[in-house]
DNA sequence: TTGGTTTTTGACCAAATGGTCAATCGGACG
DNA sequence: CGTCCGATTGACCATTTGGTCAAAAACCAA
């Protein structure tokens, strides 16, 4: 059953409608409480033919999750030792926002995940992660130790731009209820987002 | 069955003992994911028991999370108009970290229920909660414009207190992961955290 | 000690859940 | 057209889950 590497148009279709409806079913509910049923009927599926295109509920998670690192790291993979650091972490800041724009069902996975205690992430966190993060922070302290932004931890620099745009789609419901109606969330963090980093950066 | 108010001190204690272990257990799998038999195993009680104390697991997660909003907002609230602007925002940041620091489960309990699109909270965030955060930003807005602190939108402000200071509670161990077991999150942040804010508000 | 009240629990139930499987369907190709 | 293989599903199963209940145990006042 070589099922990894899809090969007719229909598994091709299916297993994306299912990966498409198991995300919002997780991001909604987490892994113990999504069912297999509220992903067969999101993806207008029998829950049998689920199990024909993965094995268990268990690896459309996995499958999700794996996915998700990719798109999710690839900002902080661009960020460039030889750019202008300002312009550099702006935009960093700048492409974060636009993941929690564009993709807030994988923020909220994410964070369902973490947040419970990232049982099936844990290596990667203290892997690949780690490496990157530790090799993005020494760029950063360079260019603090050389005058050419504010000295500051670039651990936690880097741990305040994923908390401040993730927020705006974690929170989501939380800041649309207490903004109102009438404002637009998104739109407004830029400005005030690109505000905050342009202060705290200045050498 | 008047348990509203506990009456005696074994039911004082065991309501006690079960929202105590329904803390731990919801914070980490979410509503949906928490089943009674894991509070009741981290309550040292049968569960039949937990429910002669409870009519519901509902209830027990209604009634953990209407004592959160209370503890939530307290920081919030000690903000006062006639403070020193700086000195007051400060404060509030460090109290809300100190709330992460000391009361992580509840942090992420919170955060389990607005990831998950606030389902039971819905009416309290768009009336009480909304109802002091414009008060607050109204008093901030009002420092702004006499110049004691630098123009940036109150509301924002208020939400990049909050992403910050939970981000360390609610992904704990993300953190800890990418900063290795040497480190002290909470400690480090505290400096970091004191140091944005300055900058971002200084006039 | 006695009698009544509160607390605790073993046994049980109906519904939900992850997963299986044999049987059927459907479409592409000879 | 017929055949074969991938796709689909109804029926089913064991386990888990929220919740009930009657009976037993613990407690307490007189």
């Amino acid at each position: 059953m070589g099922l990894q590497q899809p090969r007719t148009r229909i598994q091709q279709k299916n297993r994306e409608t299912i990966l498409d409806a198991a995300l919002e079913v997780f991001a909604q509910h987490g892994f113990r409480g999504a069912t297999l049923d509220m992903i067969a009927a999101q993806a207008g599926l029998s829950k049998p033919n689920l199990l024909y295109y993965f094995p268990s509920k268990e690896a459309i998670h996995v499958t999700l999750l794996s996915q998700l690192m990719d798109t999710w790291l690839d900002p902080l993979r661009d960020l460039d030792a030889d750019g202008d650091p300002i312009a550099e972490l702006r935009a960093y800041v700048r492409r974060k926002l636009e993941l929690s724009r564009d993709y807030p069902r994988q923020s909220r996975l994410f964070a369902n995940e973490i947040v419970q205690g990232a049982p099936r992430m844990q290596t990667a966190l203290a892997t690949d992660l780690k490496a990157l993060v530790d090799e993005k922070s020494a760029i950063i302290a360079g260019w603090s130790k050389a005058g050419r932004i504010a000295d500051v931890d670039p651990h936690h620099l880097i741990f305040s731009i994923w908390a401040l745009t993730q927020h705006y789609a974690d929170f989501d419901v939380q800041i649309r209820a207490v903004l109102g109606t009438a404002r637009d969330p998104l739109a407004e963090a830029e400005g005030f987002l690109d505000t905050l980093f342009a202060r705290l950066l200045a050498p």
